[in-house]
RNA sequence: GACUCAGUAGCUCAGUUGGUAGAGCAUCUCCCUUUUAAGGAGAGGGUCCAGGGUUCGAGCCCCUGCUGAGUCACCA
């Protein structure tokens, strides 16, 4: 790919050069091995600055600024846990006569960016702070490309910040670079899984594996993503939950398993959905959703405590967000009684209709009353749940892998995880009756056929595991993005996935063509594909500059030469 | 998908009624041995997102497109 270089990475090129000129290699294979991490520095020195510890201390890592002052620098250098500044002294660093490694190679050659080891001791500067003297340097690796150059000030206020959403997203290695706060949400995301597999690891339940790709996406109402295997000659679909596959080794015999999964649905994308993303589910025989919100509420408390340091305070956006178990339980229908005094037990589809049309709530002929009492709840309640809060006993129609409720056949035993009004866990008594689960399938096979497009899939196979008996089960699924996001204090999913899906970054094609290769192209352009000898005739180029211009066009990727049994062609590309 | 806003130097951003393209940081040269948003003096750096149009003249006005952000709709 060519492509022109501004001017500071032509400096940086010749910087390269002039290192490798003076002996230096700007890419050494070496380990470098730091005694210390910048972290470990500030807080130990704190602690004991007599110890003879900090006479001899080896460090790595980026330089982020530089302050030369003729004959003495500070730059400071940033590891994987933080930053120090490093005190540069001509004669200190360069004891003898020869100052090139001082006065050359870190003046002139060394860039922000760059990797280096130092060695020295550890002091504290006249205005305080902890500080190492190099007494060695080490390049380790040139950076080529400038970084953006993030100050923050006495107070903290940041200037000149790498703010542009598409670029941070697009180069989140840059974006990790310079924005502290993001490498601390993507170390917090770790430690939220790490905390629920102690929390599960704990009861002995078993972390599983299960297919990315299946015959049939289940689990889920959702539009996934197809492809294809060729040696089988099958579509095969890349999954939308992990439901199924989980409770089909709930039958073969495990008590509890659970899997963080990526799933793929085929929809839109906005703050809050990625094409892909991580859901953890969970399954355990013998159990029940009541016993499951016991749960859920003691593994959420048990993280936020984790990531916390004991507290069971988040705060969101100023809200305060409080996790100490237990969480407040409300059902799908007192809700809504709640906050429209409207009753949806025992109504009919058409009046819940009617009762859409009171609310100003907008409906569609293909909803059914479990749609419509969504709608109404989504609209009308959802929001209003900012504290954790479990919203219970869903309509039959909305879950057809959930157990009818024990006390009234027209709900289900299913309850959700209401987090400043937005769902972050579902969870159900699941159904283990085969043939009412074949009756539920064969529904939302109806459904579909009314124009619900997301109506599930049925599962031959899954239908035949039930069949064989599976043990009254609980199951829970939670969405990793979006608990992070409120666990991080992120408005936006894009800032808790590395990397989130963009669309394919525009690559303009910037060339410079010479008058012949212009000429070259123009003709091309017009007559398209054409044989070689007939193109060169009509240019009336000397064979040089023929030969010169074809070679341009063909190395920068513009026409393609290509030879036939009917002789040499040629095309633009 | 609809609407609103935005796209100018490596980064963050100004840019007057339509009249030669600006600042800070970064870069380069010089000075400076405990600085810290280091400082001082000087210099270079631009496809003003792309393509059309209006105009004597467009970063600015109009149209189309691209990209992003926000709001809404759809969607777990």
């Amino acid at each position: 790919m060519s492509q022109s270089l501004s001017e500071q990475e032509i400096q940086r090129r010749e910087s390269l050069q002039a290192l490798r000129q003076m002996g230096i290699d700007p890419y050494p294979a070496a380990r470098y091995e730091a005694s210390h991490f910048s972290t470990d520095i500030l807080s130990g020195f704190e602690a004991d600055a007599e110890a003879t510890e900090w006479e001899s201390v080896k460090i790595s890592g980026r330089i982020m600024t530089k302050r030369i002052m003729g004959k003495a620098s500070f730059i400071d250098v940033m590891d994987s846990k933080g930053r120090i500044q490093v005190y540069l002294n001509r004669d200190v660093l360069c004891p003898g006569e020869e100052k090139e490694l001082y006065n050359s190679v870190f003046k002139k050659h060394l860039d922000i960016g760059d990797f280096i080891g130092i060695t020295g001791k550890v002091f504290r500067t006249k205005m305080g702070e902890v500080t190492l003297e190099a007494d060695s340097l080490t390049v380790l690796s040139k950076s080529l490309k400038p970084l953006p150059i993030v100050k923050k000030d006495e107070e903290g206020n940041v200037y000149d910040a790498f703010t542009d959403p598409e670029q941070r997203y697009r180069m989140r290695y840059v974006d990790l670079v310079v924005n502290d706060k993001v490498k601390d949400t993507f170390i917090t995301r770790t430690r939220i899984i790490n905390a629920m597999r102690e929390f599960f690891n704990r009861y002995d339940y078993l972390e599983v594996e299960t297919p990315i790709l299946q015959p049939i996406p289940g689990g889920a109402a959702a539009r996934p993503f197809i492809t294809h295997h060729n040696a089988l000659n099958i579509p095969l679909y890349l999954r939308i939950a992990n439901e199924l596959y989980l409770k089909r080794l709930i039958v073969g015999g495990f008590e509890g398993v659970y899997e963080f999964a990526k799933d793929f649905r085929n929809e839109g994308m906005d703050r809050t959905h990625n094409p892909e993303f991580t859901v953890m589910e969970i399954y355990v025989a013998y159990k029940d959703y009541f016993w499951m919100m016991d749960f859920t509420e003691q593994m959420l408390q048990h993280v936020v405590k984790t990531i916390k340091g004991g507290d069971s305070k988040v705060s969101l956006g100023g809200v305060e967000l409080n996790f100490e178990a237990p969480f407040a339980r409300v059902s799908m229908r007192q809700a809504i009684l709640d906050h429209t005094g409207f009753d949806i037990d025992g109504k009919s589809e058409a009046e819940l209709r009617a009762a859409c049309a009171d609310m100003g709530i907008e409906t569609e002929p293909s909803m059914g009353k479990g749609k419509l009492i969504d709608e109404i709840f989504g609209e009308k309640c959802e929001p209003n749940y900012i504290q954790p809060t479990f919203i219970t006993d869903y309509p039959v129609e909305m879950s057809p892998l959930c157990k009818k409720h024990r006390d009234n056949p027209e709900y289900t035993e299913r309850f959700e995880l209401m987090i400043n009004g937005k769902e972050v866990a579902n969870a159900y008594s699941e159904l283990n009756d085969p043939i009412d689960q074949r009756e539920r399938f064969e529904a939302q096979l109806q459904l579909s056929e009314k124009g619900d497009d997301e109506a599930m899939f049925i599962d031959q196979d899954f239908l035949r595991a039930l069949e064989y008996g599976m043990p009254p089960t609980s199951g829970m699924g939670i969405g990793i993005d979006r608990l992070t996001m409120m666990l991080t204090d992120n408005a936006s999913i894009q800032e808790v996935l590395f990397f989130p899906q963009m669309k394919p970054e525009k690559t303009v094609k910037k060339v410079e063509l010479n008058d012949n290769e212009k000429l070259l192209f123009e003709r091309l352009k017009a007559e398209g594909r054409m044989p070689l000898n007939d193109l060169k005739e009509q240019l009336g180029l000397s064979n040089k500059q023929w030969d010169k211009s074809l070679k341009g066009l063909n190395k920068l990727g513009l026409s393609k030469v290509e030879k036939t049994d009917e002789g040499l062609f040629i095309e633009l590309l």
